[in-house]
DNA sequence: CCACACGTTCGACAATGCCAAACTCTTAGA
DNA sequence: TCTAAGAGTTTGGCATTGTCGAACGTGTGG
């Protein structure tokens, strides 16, 4: 995505938006906390959160600021709004019903990898992210099955803007070698994260499709002693493709 | 809740809430949509258009506007704020295994009933609604359930902003017969919607506390051929009631 | 009881959001 | 092919309206 500047921005709208971010990064946060994050006085910042509560964007509880659930109706709604959830939900409980592991429904949003869907399996870890969290994108089994079916220019710009930080000693971190995986992944059409982005926690990850567009990607998540051997290498990627391609054959044909 | 008026309020949030809001109503629209509905002129909206746009908060997909997948990141934070969420889940998740039926978690928002979570067991009907959607509060299990813990002046207020619309025969719609409800729910512990809201409808919900502040309610719901009888009266409400413990049980002892 | 820390309100100035109108781009029809 | 209509985008100047700072509440701890 590129970082697309509005030629004539509303300051107070670029400002609100970045009060809210600052409240999710703060887990909540007072008004003098806010001050210090912000190039704005004590009363301006106020004002923008007494018209945030307003409007359902905040909530406030005695002294502290928090999101509001507002927030989650217009998310719920452009969730829904996602083919790769309406299509691809069921297929997803259903893989993490039969593995028992972490299965999620990711979608390509500011050059990151953003969770549309999870469910846990019986014995799926705890999870470390959520609902809307956004991943980076170049270290994630998801990530990777999205950009390999991204056009070679779009990659390079959410490689630009995003850049290729380290997560562990696995994280690739060089564009070319970036490539070379893409293209090993559009071979097998599936993605592997070996640990890539935390230790211990190995990914399984394949892009979705419709038609010719690209809807996001299919993901399995489990911890290194149980995604190993073959159920990491064969069997868990030919259930992902399984699932895929039910999916896939969903969004053909809507009615069945 | 109250509906508060800011004092200084930021004029440019409350219209970019205004469109976020049209957005999610007309299910996304164009500039030209939006005109219709708003007091602006075509400019100033593309002005807000673009703005949202590289906040995150609106995606843009050719001519037509929706809602961005950063509303979906602020609302999954901002629900893992909610005790009710972190703490009700796995009981929902169980009663929804359990009874194959459809199950919620309810918090007040608005003064209206608003899903925090939703779990479709194997015989679930189809969801008409979900996550983040806001119910009226006077027409639902969930919602009554909520009213029936809430001190009687947050009532009053809460029906006064929102009124006692009809939905079905059914519908509550006197403000005597509410609290005479809510009397009762409050002696059994337990609210039935009994085709209140929809025909065909029928739900079950109890009130969850954390020592004495109220997070919200777990809702079971169903069609009016399934849940009927004893299961209607008595098997599904001794459920919902054992989860209700567990989960406050949970509240109580973090760590347990 | 005072002092401090935080939140809230207010009035005046100037930044900035708003409108209208001009401009571009695409599509459809003659 | 040319024209017109319909949509989106950009611009400049005026007036609205956000912003600051200071003064005013409010509550908490010493």
């Amino acid at each position: 995505m590129a970082p697309k500047e509005a030629k004539n921005p509303v300051r107070s709208i670029e400002r609100a938006a970045r009060i809210l971010e600052l409240l999710k990064e703060l887990d909540g946060a007072r008004l003098v906390d806010l001050e210090e994050h912000v190039e704005l006085s004590k009363g301006t910042i106020h004002s923008y959160l007494a018209t945030l509560e307003q409007c359902g964007l905040v909530s406030r509880d005695g002294m502290t600021y928090e999101i509001g659930l507002d927030a989650l109706t217009l998310g719920g709604y452009a969730r829904d709004r996602e083919q790769l959830y309406v299509l691809g939900r069921e297929g997803a409980d259903e893989l993490a019903e039969k593995t028992g592991e972490l299965v999620a429904l990711m979608t390509e949003w500011n050059g990151r990898s953003t969770y549309l869907y999870q469910r846990a399996g019986e014995r799926a870890m705890a999870m470390d992210s959520h609902l809307g969290v956004q991943l980076p994108i170049h270290c994630t089994a998801s990530g990777k099955a999205i950009l390999s079916e991204l056009p070679e220019d779009r990659v390079h710009d959410i490689v630009d803007a995003q850049g290729l930080p380290v997560w562990t000693d696995n994280t690739i971190t060089d564009r070319a070698a970036l490539f070379e995986e893409l293209e090993s992944i559009r071979d097998r059409g599936i993605s592997f994260d070996d640990e890539e982005r935390i230790d211990g926690l190995r990914g399984i990850g394949v892009p979705i499709k419709r038609d010719d567009t690209l809807l996001g990607a299919i993901a399995l998540a489990g911890p290194v002693n149980r995604l190993e051997g073959d159920r990491y290498w064969q069997e868990l990627p030919d259930q992902l493709t399984k699932i895929k391609r039910m999916i896939e054959v969903k969004a053909k044909y809507p009615q069945s």
